[in-house]
DNA sequence: ACACGAACCGTCAAGTTGGTCTGTTTATCT
DNA sequence: AGATAAACAGACCAACTTGACGGTTCGTGT
C-alpha cells in the first residue's frame, strides 16, 4: 500500500474526498475572482472542478456550506501566505524600516486573488445574515494573528496600539483593494503609492511620539533598546 | 397651465416621465442598498417602485441601461450632498480645525445609503466591463469635483497636493465602509474612529510639513492668516 | 373633438440556478 | 470474495430572472 509511482490509481477514501473538495474550494475562489460573486453559479464552480453536480451535493450540501468552506479555505491559504511572507522579512535595521518593508510585503499579500475572492465574500457578507456570521468569526481569528504577528515583529508595541496599527492598515488595504478593482492599470499603482505613503507617515509619526516603537538614536540616546524573551 | 394646487390631475408627458423614472431609480438604489447587488432584479425594482413591467422596459430597456442610470442619478446626488454637507462647513477656524471637521463631515455622507448603493456598483463593475466603463467615466468626473472643493476650502494647496488627499481619504473612507458592512456596531464606530484619527494625523503632519495648509501661530507666529475672497 | 404617439399594463417564453433523486463505481472491512 | 458504505454521475424539477410582445390608457397638437 506505498506504490504511487506510475498509475495514481487505487487512493484511499480519505485522498479521494480531500482531493474532489480542494478542486471544488479552489474553483469556487477562481469563480469568486474572475466573475465575481454573482457569477459564482453551482454549476459554473462544478464545470471548472470537472465534478459532477452529486458529487458537489455529497460533499457541500448546499451552496451557502460551499461558501462557507471557501471563507475557511480561503483564511486558512491567507494566514499561511502571512506567516511566509512575514517570515521572509528582514531582522535587521530599524523597526521604522522593518515597518516600511513590512507594510509592502503586506500590500503584496492582499494584491494575491485570495483577497479578492475574501473580499467579494465579505461584500456579499453584508447582505447574508448566514455568511456574514460565519464571516465574522473566522475574520475575528484571522485578526487576532495578525495582532500578534504584528506584536511579535514590534515587541514595544502594547497589545491596544499593535490591535489600532492593525485595523487602521487593514481598512486602508481593503480601500485599496476597491479602487483596484475599477480603477486603470496607469492609476492603480499611483494611488497605491499614495496610500501605503500616508500608511507610512501616519504610522511612523503616530508610533515613535507615542514612544510605542523601539528607537535607534532619534536625537539623543535614550537607551530603550528592550529585547523580549 | 400653472395650477397644481388641489389634485395633482393631467400631469404633463415629461412630469409623468420624469417622475416613474426617479421612482424606478430610487427603487433601484434601495435595492443595492438593502439587498446588495444580487439581490437586485428588476422584478424586485418594478414591484418596490409600483410599476409594471412594461414601464420598466419602456424607460429602462434593460437591466444594464437601468443600472446605468443608477449611476448617474447617485453620483448625481451624492454630489448634491457633499455641496450640501461642505456649505454647511465653519468658515472660521485654522485650517487644521477645519480640516478635522470637513473629514467628519465627509464620512457622514459615506455612511449615507446612497454611497452603500455606489459600494455596490463598484464591486460589480470589477467582473462587468460595461458597468465598470460607464462608472469611470462618472467618478472621474466625481473626483475632479472632489478635488476642486478640496483646493476650494484649502487655498493653500496645490492640485497635486489636493489630488492626493483626495485620493487618499478617498480610499480610507471606502476601505472603512466595508468594515462596516460586516462589523457589529460596537466594532464599527470604534474603528471609524481609529481611521478618522489616522487621516488626520497623516494630513495633518504630512501637510503642515510641507507648508501646505496656511498656518495659524504653530510656535511662533508667523503671520500667515491669508483669508479668502 | 380627434388623431397620434408616448406611457403603461400583464402575460408568455427562453434561459438559469440550485436541489432532489436514482443508479453506478470505488474503497474498505471481514 | 462478498458485504457495506462512501464517493460519484447525471437526469430531473421547481423556482426564478429577464426580455418580448400585443393591447390599453393618457397627454398633446391641430
Amino acid at each position: 500500500m506505498a506504490d504511487a509511482s506510475a498509475a495514481p490509481r487505487r487512493r484511499t477514501q480519505q485522498e479521494r474526498r480531500d482531493g474532489t473538495q480542494r478542486v471544488l474550494l479552489r474553483a469556487t475562489v477562481d469563480c469568486l475572482v474572475e466573475l465575481g460573486y454573482r457569477g459564482t453559479t453551482t454549476l459554473e464552480v462544478e464545470q471548472r472542478a470537472g465534478v459532477s453536480r452529486g458529487a458537489r451535493i455529497h460533499h457541500f450540501a448546499s451552496k451557502a456550506a460551499l461558501l462557507a468552506a471557501a471563507v475557511d479555505f480561503l483564511y486558512d491559504q491567507l494566514h499561511g501566505t502571512y506567516e511566509q511572507a512575514f517570515g521572509a522579512l528582514p531582522e535587521r535595521g530599524s523597526d521604522l524600516q522593518r515597518f516600511r518593508s513590512g507594510l509592502r510585503v503586506l500590500w503584496s499579500t492582499y494584491m494575491r486573488p485570495d483577497y479578492v475572492a475574501a473580499l467579494e465574500l465579505q461584500m456579499a457578507a453584508r447582505t447574508d445574515e448566514e455568511l456574514r456570521e460565519h464571516l465574522r468569526g473566522v475574520a475575528e481569528r484571522h485578526r487576532l494573528l495578525a495582532v500578534a504577528t504584528a506584536q511579535r515583529h514590534f515587541p514595544a508595541l502594547d497589545a491596544e496600539a499593535a490591535r489600532s496599527m492593525v485595523e487602521v492598515i487593514h481598512v486602508a488595504l481593503v480601500g485599496l483593494l476597491v479602487q483596484r478593482g475599477v480603477a486603470k492599470n496607469a492609476e492603480r499603482e499611483h494611488v497605491a503609492q499614495l496610500v501605503l505613503g500616508a500608511l507610512d507617515e501616519v504610522m511612523v509619526t503616530h508610533l515613535r511620539s507615542r514612544e510605542l516603537f523601539s528607537q535607534p538614536p532619534p536625537r539623543r540616546a535614550r537607551a530603550r533598546t528592550r529585547s523580549r524573551a
